[in-house]
DNA sequence: CAGTTGATCAACCACTAAGTTGATTATAGA
DNA sequence: TCTATAATCAACTTAGTGGTTGATCAACTG
């Protein structure tokens, strides 16, 4: 996978395990413990799924004696929603550009 | 990978080749040959993308004679949008209640 | 110190993803 | 009909992902 920091943010957002955990995060912190605890999978599992989110940016860990509470990050989504603006904004333009010349691009 | 929608568009735009296709899909439609023309990579890899990006609802592909002109499609677009704003707005209520309690969560 | 708990590291496996090359299909045009 | 062009299909290679188990590290607790 690309190292940038859109791709590493959209790959991390595209499993859906990783997304309930953020869905957790964003009711409070919570250590690896809890995290895992509604999923099937082991421990290490999810501590990888962590590690996936760490490096996109889309959580930072502490420390609180052997805990790593984890806390969510937006700045990720911020930077993935001015992507989505920029293109959607193109296509209005190329939209505005073919009504005014009175193309059907339906 | 997860085969849910969400997780198809993530996946789908995780990749700088397929963004770009976006991005010169904002400008108007194009053929296989037309978006593969910037890339190093075989025609035939630049049509895989175009089969990912498909798959997510990111593109749809019409017919003109041997030529097959793709085009943007936002509505999965919409949809990390509204996931976005929803993960977001979970924390920001957080953010207010932590607040109303008087701690400080920074 | 010994034991327990929280979490990570390391090695491994199965599957998928992204690229390649070569063959094939479909349409246009001489 | 024969050839050229647009695109896909098929088979294969390489590298990465998501999971496992077992070992290890770090910190609290008796």
């Amino acid at each position: 996978m690309a190292d940038d920091s859109l791709s590493l943010t959209f790959s991390a957002l595209a499993d859906p395990t990783r997304r309930e955990i953020l869905a957790r995060l964003a009711q409070g912190e919570a250590t690896v413990n809890e995290l895992a605890e509604p999923f099937e999978m082991s421990l290490q599992a999810v501590s990888k799924h962590l590690k996936v989110l760490e490096r996109a940016g889309l959580i930072t860990r502490g420390r609180d004696a052997q805990w790593r509470p984890c806390r969510l990050e937006t700045a990720p989504l911020e930077e993935i929603d001015r992507y989505r603006r920029r293109l959607e904004g193109r296509f209005a333009r190329l939209d505005e550009e073919l009504r005014r010349m009175g193309k059907n691009h339906e």
